[in-house]
DNA sequence: CCTGGAGTTGTCCTA
DNA sequence: TTAGGACAACTCCAG
């Protein structure tokens, strides 16, 4: 029996445009695939969406002419174990960048030894952040500048094509079950509302871009209004790698081709946001806890469970706070506009640390990624790399009446208002008595009241900036 | 080392 | 009703 090639899936759960499987596939030698489970991902959401990935991924497999080897534990013990059982003498995978992952590829790289060779492909960013720099030498912090220089190189490689067939290992090794893996939510099961938004595997995220390319063109008008679908929604298989940025970026620049070229590119530059999420995480790699600016670790948080309970479960009393945050749990997705909106409630009214905030999406978002969501906590914090005014504080009030003006989002997802008038439904607290009773709505009793005062907190909020400030200049 | 332009996403008050 | 300015400087980055 010839040496197998072992290909170890991580982040990049597909067929298409995988250079570690493709490389396999045209070795010669048979392949053997393998998951390893290592608990880098905890939330709930993001374990219920692994799981109806790799069911995807193993059912493309078979059909390709192998199975999907699952195991659970620590990879720099199992593959080297696996190398040694099977007499593999290659190891092909696709490079992640979480600070944990990169230190276990470099043991496992101690571990594995000079006797089977090893390749690490960058298939999950538009660019390795080693390959962009300053002119000093120093990593970027400012967006703009670090999009002018990552495009300057040119346009992503072409994606890759999925390998015709596989030759399976013809050995056996032990194998989980999926359900071995215990991802899916039991008692109770609220993975309902997930199940009827989302397709998790490969189909379901080309599906999704296929859907996408058609509303490309009208991206930059529409991204920011969460009562329309505005966005391209791929977030969460970008993140599991069930399709790469280059097919995205390819799939999109291919479909908006006999469009003016500035129409796609609102879009395309967030992909290059998500590289830059990764990029600051790689160089900056306390990003997850600890705030940039070091100053604002003093900043005078107030940790209040019920205040922070009022936020994660939506009775703020502000229906597009409520709003989002409902369909956040409902669906393990929340739209972009709304979590800003939400993030910067949690963080400058109510004063809770960011990292409270984002702890709680990194358990409910079904697209929970250690970068984006790191760099954009401490963006809404003002600690970030980005010199955010410290008064930029959003009022949920004027964004509701500016980004869901008809207060169809709000309907939808705060059915309970649902019979308010546009103008009410922003504040209802404000409406009157007639219009309340009209639209069956009591306050306190079907809806709360609002949790805090929206401009005292404000201004409590801009003070305790202006002290960080002064005493940090002190 | 110096210079100068620029920095994802805002709010509120005033005229 | 709407447009413009104040809010404050500071850091980043290229030349």
């Amino acid at each position: 029996m010839s040496a197998p090639v072992i290909v170890w899936f991580r982040r990049n759960l597909r067929l298409t445009d995988n250079p570690a499987l493709l490389a396999a596939s045209e070795s010669g030698q048979p392949v053997l695939a393998i998951y390893v489970h290592d608990e880098l991902d905890t939330g709930g959401a993001s374990r219920w969406w692994l799981h109806g990935s790799l069911e995807s991924l193993s059912r493309a497999l078979r059909e390709l002419g192998t199975d999907l080897v699952i195991r659970s534990g620590d990879p720099v013990e199992i593959i080297p174990a696996l190398v040694r059982e099977t007499g593999a003498d290659a190891l092909y995978c696709s490079r992640r960048y979480e600070p944990a992952a990169r230190r276990q590829e470099k043991a496992l790289r101690d571990a594995l030894g000079d006797d089977c060779e090893r390749k690490v492909y960058d298939d999950y960013l538009l660019r390795h952040p080693n390959t962009i720099k300053t002119g000093s030498g120093s990593p970027y912090r400012v967006f703009t500048p670090f999009y002018k220089a990552s495009t300057a190189h040119g346009e992503p490689g072409a994606p890759l094509p999925a390998p015709d067939s596989v030759t399976a290992w013809q050995g056996s090794t032990e194998s989980l079950d999926l359900a071995d893996l215990d991802l899916l939510p039991t008692a109770p099961d609220w993975s309902g509302g997930l199940a009827e938004t989302w397709q998790p595997g490969e189909a379901g995220a080309l599906a999704r871009l296929d859907a996408f390319e058609k509303h490309v063109a009208a991206y930059g008008k529409d991204r920011d209004l969460p009562g329309t679908e505005g966005t391209s929604r791929l977030s969460p298989h970008l993140h599991f790698g069930e399709l790469s940025p280059r097919q995205v970026w390819h799939g999109i620049r291919l479909a908006s081709r006999e469009l003016a070229a500035d129409r796609a590119e609102p879009f395309l530059r967030q992909l290059y946001w998500r590289d830059f999420s990764w990029y600051l995480l790689f160089h900056f790699p306390t990003l997850p806890a600890t705030p940039l600016r070091p100053e604002y670790a003093n900043f005078p948080w107030s940790e209040d469970e019920a205040m922070l309970r009022a936020w994660q479960t939506g009775r703020t009393g502000f229906p597009i706070i409520d709003a989002g945050m409902r369909q956040l749990w409902a669906t393990g997705w929340m739209h972009n506009r709304v979590r800003m909106i939400v993030a910067s409630f949690l963080v400058k009214n109510l004063m809770i640390p960011w990292q409270t905030g984002a702890a709680w999406f990194e358990d409910t978002l079904v697209d929970a990624d250690m970068a984006s969501n790191s760099a954009s906590w401490q963006w809404v914090a003002g600690s970030g790399t980005d010199a955010a005014p410290y008064f930029r504080i959003f009022n949920p009030v004027t964004q509701s009446r500016k980004f869901d003006p008809d207060g169809e989002y709000i309907r939808e997802w705060v059915p309970e208002l649902a019979g308010l008038p546009a103008r009410d439904i922003h504040e209802p607290w404000t409406a009157d008595g007639l219009t309340l009773a009209t639209a069956g709505v009591q306050l306190d009793r079907d809806y709360p009241r609002p949790i805090v005062d929206l401009k005292a907190t404000r201004e409590r909020a801009l003070e305790a900036y202006r002290e960080l400030r002064a005493n940090s200049a002190a």
